[in-house]
RNA sequence: CGCGGGAUGGAGCAGCCAGGUAGCUCGUCAGGCUCAUAACCUGAAGGUCGUAGGUUCAAAUCCUACUCCCGCAACCA
């Protein structure tokens, strides 16, 4: 069983592009992995506890349900949108994560891994935060921004990370595919030396924070961020689930012979999931050989700067699949970056990738293909001619672009599998320019050659319209349906071998799935 | 000496881990084709791979130093 997670998403606002691309990424996975013909279990889901959501809502005038509800609604309605189609869905108020959370603790604090201390510092009662030295300005002290400071003790629960990090470090050092891509596991190994020794702050108290999983051996603090929004990805997995949960087999899931795989940001890694997550996981009696692969993607930026809101640049990816289109989307997510680093968006490269790669190359071959076929031969292919040096160098081709899909795909590597298939669709239309089907289409003489070649393009149609299906998965649908053959992609990696269309078989109309983009006004 | 990333023809990138003719897309220029979504195909111009050293028969790739840009300390994937 294939096992993967996506960062859950913080219900404090609106899902913007990163948010998309990190989902997008995780489908396309997900769907490869099923086309391998391999069990897949994909969970995303959404962290809706804690003080941000908790200040937005009472600025807002609701309660912090109310305000979660809403905005989770607009992450789920994003994910329809976009066609990420997911077998887990987290929400952290759920009962049963919830469930989940407390037994970990007690389990926890029955072992001493847990304790409580006190903490004095400076406390800012606007921002209802504690400042560190670092929240100071130049000249040492903390600025108007943070309001009123004041000097307070708090006592809270902590876990004792610091017994885990010399194991986190050998555990590291002996992993190779801990972290991905591994120049994001020297950043952590480095940051894992600087920071050893301190043990990890895991409460808050009710007074300050009330919206979060309350501790069930000390009902005066809830949990921060760590022992509740990590979890998700066991206590949805059906770690230590109740009967009738309704979750899954825990044990089916998370294996040691297919490590989970958890696709995170690169701004969460160090500390969250990179020490935190899992110390937390080894304490709790993980093994080295079940910890989770951390899948490390870049961010996108605007124009070579960081998107934020202070900034004013968000871009909203619902805007973009109402204006280009889903498919158009979801291609230049997984297309235009190198998974692992950052990239820029850019609306004219995605429009640009589109235009060339899907409409111009690969759309223009299935309906140039297609219509060939209906208009030459009724849309019947047949395979009675001869095949020639022409066809073999077309077939190995596929053959070759086909590998190169797979092992790029298999190394996350999307944008490379997505360029290995445009490699073939422009080795199909050099070879009808070559093969000249309309000419041979004038010479009876020519029907089983004329045969042949269409056969070949139709054939390899086939074959892009399976291996695009992870990434596009409604234009491969109807691809798949003009070859008159929508049981394509039912069919399992191991069955893409030549031959897909039979002798005989009678293709549909084709209809252009690739609109080519056009921009009509250049205002904005 | 904080940590990490980047610097490759006009633009955007890959290649670097496992050295061996510098690759892709866009753009430009010149041809060709007409089955097709003004789509397709062929060819050309354009790079001393940030700088300076070193290792090597051989360096974009390994090592050293340096320069510039960007992240990590603010919401945020």
């Amino acid at each position: 069983m294939f096992y993967l997670t996506t960062a859950i998403d913080y219900t404090n606002g609106s899902p913007h592009i990163g948010h998309a691309y990190e989902k997008v990424l995780a489908d396309v996975l997900a769907r490869y992995r099923r086309l391998r013909g391999d069990e897949v279990f994909f969970l995303t889901g959404v962290d809706q506890h804690g003080q941000k959501v908790q200040q937005t809502a009472e600025k807002e005038g609701v309660n912090p349900a109310t305000f979660v509800k809403r905005t989770t609604k607009k992450f789920l309605n994003l994910w329809e949108k976009l066609d990420v189609r997911y077998d887990g869905w987290a929400e952290t108020i759920d009962e049963r994560h919830k469930a989940c959370v407390q037994a970990i603790l007690t389990t926890l604090q029955e072992q001493g891994q847990l304790y409580k201390k006190a903490h004095s510092g400076h406390y800012s009662v606007r921002q209802e935060q504690f400042l560190s030295d670092r929240d100071r300005d130049e000249s040492g002290n903390f600025g108007p921004e943070w309001g009123e400071v004041i000097v307070i003790e708090e006592e809270n629960w902590y876990f004792k990370l610091s017994e885990h990090t010399a194991w986190l470090k050998e555990y590291l050092e002996t992993t190779s595919d801990a972290v991905l891509p591994a120049f994001r596991k020297a950043e952590l190994v480095n940051a894992l030396e600087r920071n050893s020794g301190t043990d990890l702050c895991i409460s808050r108290p009710k007074e300050r924070l009330r919206w979060g999983i309350e501790f069930p051996f000390d009902p005066d603090f809830v949990t921060y961020v760590w022992f509740d929004a990590l979890i998700n990805y066991i206590s949805f997995a059906g770690y230590r689930a109740a009967e009738g949960s309704e979750l899954p087999d825990f044990s089916k899931l998370w294996t040691a012979d297919e490590r989970p795989v958890h696709i995170i940001g690169k701004d969460i890694l160090v500390p969250a999931h990179g020490i935190y997550w899992l110390c937390m996981l080894h304490a709790m009696g993980f093994k080295d050989e079940e910890m989770p692969r951390l899948l490390v993607h870049g961010w996108w930026n605007i124009k070579g700067e960081k998107m934020s809101k202070s900034l004013g640049n968000i871009v909203d990816p619902n805007e973009l699949a109402d204006k280009f289109g889903v498919e158009a989307l979801r291609y230049y997510l997984v297309r235009d970056i190198t998974t692992g680093k950052d990239s820029d968006f850019d609306l004219e490269r995605l429009i640009m990738l589109f235009n060339t790669e899907l409409a111009n190359e690969l759309g223009n071959l299935c309906n140039r293909a297609l219509n060939m076929s209906q208009r030459f031969t009724d849309g019947v292919l047949t395979l009675s001619g001869a095949t020639t040096e022409d066809d073999l160098t077309l077939q190995q081709s596929l053959a070759e672009s086909t590998a190169e899909y797979r092992a790029a795909m298999d190394e996350f590597d999307v944008s490379r599998a997505l360029q290995a298939i445009s490699r073939h669709v422009v080795h199909c239309n050099g070879y009808a320019e070559r093969m000249k089907p309309w000419e041979l289409k004038k010479d009876p003489a020519q029907a089983d050659r004329l045969a042949t070649v269409l056969y070949h393009l139709a054939e390899s149609v086939a074959h892009c319209s399976v291996l695009l299906s992870p990434v596009l998965p409604e234009a491969a649908a109807k691809l798949a349906s003009q070859l008159n053959r929508p049981d394509l992609l039912d069919l399992r990696f191991g069955d893409l071998s030549w031959g897909l269309l039979a002798d005989g078989h009678a293709i549909g109309k084709p209809k252009p799935v690739f609109p080519r983009i056009v921009i009509e006004e250049s205002a904005e």
